[in-house]
DNA sequence: CTGAAAGCGCTAACAA
DNA sequence: TTGTTAGCGCTTTCAG
């Protein structure tokens, strides 16, 4: 078919030298003389010679690698906290594998077994949807840190995550601070992340003495359910004046919704997302946000993975981050206050 | 540091069986007793075994792999075109790599270089930022596609791509035909894809005898572009009363900018895209748009880099797939027609 | 159906 | 400084 690839040992006969000198070569090794390092680095250009990384990871039992696993790859909170990973996992010499589980379980059981099959040195899990038992399974063969969800502990499961029941609750006290009285959360649906930062809403509203007009509408992470989720709020007898959606796709999805219905945002109804997107700065969107540090997260995330690496025992790190309400345009005082 | 993985040494000595009966049986073969096959099941299970799959990858000099570099992380572009790369890929049974360039040259060399180390049989490339010869040295050195640009012809070089003069002249002639005449073009800088859609522009601008109206603005295809392009457009003696911008992404900055100068979309200014993300359909943004067959390009792309793995000396094709008009509510005609 | 032996491309002692 | 010798874990002839 294709012929075959020059090995290291093609260099060293083109070179006249022996192959493990191609090898000290290769990786820059001082013990090589600089008439030989000449020879083999000219030999190798010339047969356009490339390293075998599996062979190399097989003889010295390092791949240099490390797997990432993304739940969507279409909500653009997941891009800027590989962004961080990336870096500073290139900073390091490493390479990373990334895969997609399309938030299903066995989808990602599934592209973790491959990843590990790769011999990847650790894992970040990226917004996972494993159960416990899986997840510490996977932890138990090799470094884990898990962003953004903080619910599974494990003797060596690191995590980096915000406080979404404190988050949650900022978002709901901002539009309580407003005047609000009437405020919907469209939740994110059955994951620990969504349901904390409902629970943040659930306390904010009862220390404000509004837990009788609680509102939870069951949505979901994405703009299509976010939308959906909008509609059949603003269908009620009562319509919310404010709605706190679980984070900032499904917010566009509900900012829709709500204009679709002939009302205004933020004159009819105020609108708060989560997470802090890029896009949402927009002044089109201008969405009223909790924002996560998220390229900092993934930076914090592979800190936190080659940490373990090196010392694979110590005990687990939860890592906390601190995330900021920014207040633009999509939330304003009810027509009528009070 | 770990405890060594258990390798199929161990699992055929724990089944009383080869080493070789173990490879045969993990692969499913039918030569193996329904016996033998159950003992090895049983203790790959105890012992937690999995394949090294660096070590199939140099035995059977196959790594089952694919390569896949995408410009940008961040346009949701490119995650409905990985959809479709993805599910094809995974139905081939082969697993996929991954990796960004940042859209600068080098880094894209390099994340090549390392996919090429990890003896990838092929590479699919979305939407890349690499010198002719540059492309043409990796395409010499394994199977080859690239996606959203067909530009660059080599031997074995296919592509799979939408005709982005037309794309440019269909969204320019909507326009034209609601009745515009100051129409804008917001370009998106200095590469084939943009240069093309451009020149749709102009073409469908002289066609109608409005050549002495084009007016091409530097831009970008980041939200960030879009919004200073529309914002230098704004500033003009005559602004425009239509914009075509060159993707989707930098669309939803120029209607931002539009909206800020305190001027309606489309009342005041008609927004045309490009691409067709899903984000464009929601009310809020409900951007009129040329929508490309993202998903489907991906699939195309998957299934055209498999042919050319099996038959790796056939002609290059170029697939070329069909744009269209999405007509939503960017766009009316202007307030004084004519 | 099963097992022994050789080798994939590379690294890593160890000698020379 | 250089070359030799063993493997890394797996697949693959080729004899039994």
């Amino acid at each position: 078919m294709r012929e075959p690839r020059p090995t290291i040992h093609d260099v060293a006969s083109r070179a006249g030298v022996s192959k493990s000198l191609v090898s000290l070569a290769m990786r820059g090794s001082p013990k090589v003389s600089d008439a030989s390092r000449e020879a083999i680095r000219q030999a190798a250009a010339d047969l356009g010679y490339r390293p075998n990384a599996a062979a190399r990871s097989l003889a010295d039992r390092h791949s240099r690698t490390i797997g990432v696993l993304v739940l969507d790859l279409h909500n653009p909170v997941f891009a800027d906290i590989l962004d961080g990973i990336q870096s500073e996992v290139r900073a390091q010499g490493y390479s990373t594998m990334l895969v997609t589980g399309a938030a299903d379980p066995d989808r990602e059981q599934a592209e973790l077994d491959k990843l590990l099959e790769f011999q990847v040195e650790g894992l970040i899990l990226v917004s996972h949807r494993l159960s416990p038992a899986s997840l510490r399974r996977f932890a138990a063969e090799v470094p884990t840190v898990v962003v953004t969800r903080d619910d599974i502990h494990g003797p060596r499961i690191d995590t980096i995550s915000n406080d979404d029941v404190a988050g949650g609750t900022l978002a709901t006290q901002h539009l309580i601070a407003l005047g609000h009285r009437r405020i919907a959360h469209l939740a994110g649906g059955d994951n620990p992340v969504a349901r904390h930062r409902e629970q943040g809403y659930r306390e904010a509203m009862a220390e404000a003495g509004l837990a009788d007009n609680a509102s939870v509408i069951t949505g979901g992470l994405t703009d299509v359910a976010g939308y959906a989720a909008a509609r059949q709020a603003l269908a009620e007898p009562h319509p919310p004046t404010a709605m706190f959606v679980a984070n900032d796709i499904a917010a566009l999805g509900a900012i829709a919704a709500v204009q679709e219905s002939g009302r205004a945002v933020p004159g009819d109804v105020s609108v708060v997302g989560y997470d802090g997107i890029a896009l949402g700065a927009l002044r089109t969107l201008n969405l009223t946000t909790v924002a996560q540090p998220l390229e900092r997260m993934g930076r914090l995330a592979a800190q936190r993975l080659f940490a373990r690496i090196v010392l694979p025992r110590q005990r687990a790190h939860h890592v906390l981050v601190e995330s900021t309400l920014v207040v633009r345009g999509s939330t304003a005082p009810p027509r009528s206050a009070g």
